[in-house]
DNA sequence: TAGATTGTTAATCGATTAACAATC
DNA sequence: TAGATTGTTAATCGATTAACAATC
């Protein structure tokens, strides 16, 4: 039983922050693996997938190896050991129960994406001010009433919240969600949270950042009048 | 009229490639300086909005001198000179049509989304497969069947394609639109499409590679079963 | 054993931070 | 002019790539 983050160093156990360049990247490795498995795919080596993933063989290893060494001189990677392994370093293989903040249209897709199942997000329930959808269903997850929510997560464990609100209404409702202990927030509002307790996770979507980086590779090598 | 990746040198023009660090970080800075604009500030310093954002004052002024000097020594930068100077850098004073390839909860959703509109993006159709959908509109905007496509693009303008779909046709879509002229794809399924031009730019928003990093953040700390 | 491929160290490259002269 | 703050060069830090000994 070793934090995931720990190396064992013999006698020694050292921590090592992992710099999120690698995290971001695991994702990637854990969506190519699971496609090979698909496929039918037994082993693989670092050459083999780099030259499929596009990257250097050097750094699969590289990432792979702040984890630990999951390979075989000789051989390679067993894919199906090394799939279930980043699923394991990923938190996959326990259960995250999710709530969404704001059941617009955005917080109705995010209940209805079902993919999030196979990897142990389950969504447990939606809250919104709209009286009209208090009731509803979505893909048979409850929609709330907003003042629900401390009752709600006084009975049920909560491990992330994703907030899919107007910017304007964010800060308040994250700021009250750290209030009752939730430590995790998926944020989806277009700003950036400013939040009481510093140790709370946040992982932020911002759609229209992403749409701007198109928006800049697709003009930049047009003029433009700067004076 | 120069392009915005183009310093001037004297004599001489260097073109240089941009980091996308860079470019990751214009569309915060963007926000910043709208929410700047909103508290009716008119100049800023580095410094200010380096304790503000969390970055480094020196940051900041690497990255907007990538583009140009938009400050001046001893006053700092004038806020809203510089919020028009960041748009135009990344496009968002020309209008780019969005075509969203997918009708479901998330097509749908990114359709409501009305905030697009104010830095340029206009979303002028939603295509899908379902033909119960045919016809229906969504704030206005018509969805069409998929095979209206070919003749859509014949007679519209399309800037970006939006990628809403299951991730099993992505891929055969994705090369249908680039043979029809697209060049730019905003791709919310969940792979990496393999596309026959290269020169396609290609922004992708994985939501499950996202939820796995927050996953991941949650998780790192406590111990696991390795073996 | 010979060949293949890892794990890991060393070299390189690029990005971030610090420092300061230029200048408003 | 004095103070403030930029633009930019130099120093540092971290991430990526290359190389190769270890080993299956």
């Amino acid at each position: 039983m070793i934090p995931r983050n720990i190396i064992n160093l013999g006698v020694f156990e050292l921590e090592k922050e992992i710099s999120q360049a690698v995290i971001r990247r695991m994702p990637r490795y854990y969506r190519y693996l699971g496609e090979l498995i698909d496929a039918g795919v037994e082993r693989i080596s670092s050459g083999d997938l780099s030259s499929r993933m596009n990257v250097t063989a050097s750094q699969i290893r590289q990432d792979l190896n702040n984890f630990g060494g999951f390979g075989q001189q000789g051989y390679g990677y067993n894919v199906k050991y090394l799939y279930e392994e980043i699923g394991k370093i990923l938190g996959l293989c326990e259960r995250h129960s999710i709530i969404i903040l704001g059941a617009g249209n955005l917080g109705q897709a995010l209940a209805n994406y079902v993919d999030f199942e196979k990897f142990g997000f389950a969504i447990i329930a939606l809250f919104d001010v709209n009286p009209d959808l208090k009731g509803t269903k979505i893909r048979g997850i409850k929609i709330h009433m907003l003042e629900e929510l401390d009752e709600f997560t006084r009975s049920h464990k909560v491990d992330i919240a994703a907030l899919t609100l107007p910017k304007s209404k964010a800060d308040t409702v994250a700021s009250h969600l750290v209030s009752l202990g939730i430590t995790a927030i998926w944020n989806f509002a277009h700003v950036d949270l400013e939040l009481p307790d510093k140790n709370v996770i946040v992982e932020n979507v911002h759609l229209s950042d992403s749409l701007m980086q198109l928006s800049y590779n697709i003009v930049k090598d047009k003029p433009y009048q700067r004076f």
